[in-house]
RNA sequence: GGAGAGAUGGGUGAGUGGCUGAAACUAACGGUUUGCUAAACCGUCGUACCUCACAAGGGUACCGGGGGUUCGAAUCCCCCUCUCUCCGCCA
């Protein structure tokens, strides 16, 4: 949520720049500059009415207390007329915010000024890439394949116990999960990541938090029985540990890594997108978070996609880096470079992490503010995070691109993890 | 799940209808003094909104959340949430 004051301040500007995202800003700020201005023309009116009751509250006591009994009767009756008048400006107040709110939360985070015009996918720019396409042999085959000949994730098991999407590691296949699941989180580690194991489920306020409630809801399991939502990211219940916060920016640059599994509905997918481990309701994924004073949330950026770059860097996958389009941005953030790995045997690039600075849109909302020494004001900090990585496509990628006719090689940097290097 | 107790500012904790945005102590920060890993003393020390220059000053709201009673509520009443203790159940 962008702030007003910035909409305000920036009218312009942020019409400009949102046309990036394809979204049409002009009417709807008029109406937020509107609803703003009344909101405060009846806030100011309730604020003297109220101070007037407190001065006459405060006038009645004296009266009481000084045995003016009539006297203070007679001021009684004076209030009835206010707190009536009160009351309505209340309900006003009430239903211009919940308006304005409205309005508010329909506006996307404002692209930096690097990110490219564009519709979509296509539009997006490629930074760079790294790492050498595999030649496969003409028998190659795609993981999907590869995980039934080796027997190291069984799809049809996951469907008999849960449903599509929810694949079963066996043997091998869970030893990988875990060996890149603890690989990430040392790299995390060593990078000056603090380690959190949080919550798998969360209550509706984590939810609007991170941005994920109102609009997203049907993206998200819901156990209705007790309000909570399993998480579709480790970055809702590992932001949310600073909802409602005001740190020091010395403190800054807060950094934190979490393994969770994440539960996504993906309600509406279909079709090779949805094949093998493509695309899960469940899976496995390390996340990063950082939270930056405003000054340098641009470099912290970058270092953070230096960190997942080194990561398939490691694993030896060929990747590519791309910054993407206004088109192709979500909704929250200000700039975010995909990484994409290619899967040799589906020949296609598989996004395996997506790198944010939301700049103060997820902190407006999750009310995370910063101090400067000696400084009484709040400002927003800056939130970012990014994926280190997601499980699936990696393993996708890692399956397909070093498959042999001998079996599955471990890329060097895993074997300490896996205790094993090839998977036959 | 049953019974009871509780929720106050960074922390401890006072306050049961007006003089309380909130004592006291403590932590933190700034300063004075003395000087050796410190003490004493003084000062500052919640958030949001309105007015306004995001200054000073003024105003409003907030003592877990929501509603009510009252001229006036941290204080009384109702609902909810959470925490703690005991019992039950249990990895």
């Amino acid at each position: 949520m962008l702030t007003i004051k910035f909409i305000d301040e920036n009218k312009d500007y942020v019409i400009q720049r949102l046309a990036v995202k394809r979204f049409n800003a002009k009417e709807i700020i008029d109406v937020i500059l509107g609803l703003d201005k009344q909101r405060r023309q009846i806030q100011n009116q309730n604020d003297n009415i109220q101070a007037t009751l407190n001065a006459i509250a405060k006038e009645v006591g004296v009266l009481y207390k000084t045995g003016k009994v009539k006297e203070a009767e007679e001021a009684k009756v004076k209030t009835a007329q206010l707190k009536e008048e009160s009351k309505q400006l209340v309900i006003d107040l009430e239903e211009t915010e919940l308006n304005l709110k409205n309005k508010l939360v329909q506006v996307p985070n404002v692209p930096h000024i690097t990110v490219p015009d564009g519709k979509s996918a296509e539009d997006n720019v490629i930074v760079r890439s790294g790492g050498a396409l595999p030649n496969l042999t003409s028998d190659a085959v795609p993981h999907w394949d590869l995980a039934k000949k080796y027997d190291i994730i069984d799809f049809e098991l996951g469907n008999k116990l849960t449903g599509a999407g929810f694949p079963v590691y066996k043997g091998k296949g869970s030893k990988l999960q875990r060996a890149l699941i603890n690989f990430f989180l040392d790299e995390g580690e060593k990078a000056g990541y603090k380690e959190y194991m949080p919550p798998l489920m969360v209550n509706e306020e984590s939810g609007y938090g991170t941005g994920q409630l109102p609009d997203k809801e049907d993206q998200m399991y819901h156990a209705t029985l007790d309000n909570l939502y399993l998480i579709p990211t480790a970055e809702v219940p590992l932001t949310n540990i600073w909802r409602d916060a005001i740190v020091n920016s010395s403190e800054f640059p807060i950094k934190a890594t979490a393994y969770t599994p994440c539960f996504r509905r993906e309600a509406g997918s279909y079709g090779k997108d949805v094949r093998g481990l493509n695309r899960l309701h469940q899976f496995d994924k390390v996340e990063i978070v950082q939270i930056q004073h405003p000054s340098k949330s641009y470099e912290t950026l970058e270092e953070m996609v230096n960190h997942v770059e080194g990561l398939v860097k490691k694993l030896e996958l060929p990747y590519r880096i791309v910054r993407l389009c206004g088109g192709d941005m979500s909704f929250t953030s200000a700039l975010t470079y995909d990484f994409e790995v290619y899967a040799a045997a589906q020949q296609r690039w598989l996004e395996v992490s997506s790198v944010s600075n939301f700049e103060s849109f997820q902190a407006n909302r999750l009310k995370l503010r910063y101090k400067d020494d000696g400084d009484k004001r709040t400002n927003l900090a800056h939130t970012l995070n990014g994926s280190a990585l997601a499980l699936p496509r990696i393993v996708a990628a890692l399956l397909e691109n070093n498959q042999t006719t001998n079996g599955i090689n471990i890329p060097e940097v895993l074997i300490p993890y896996t205790k094993f290097n090839v998977i036959d």
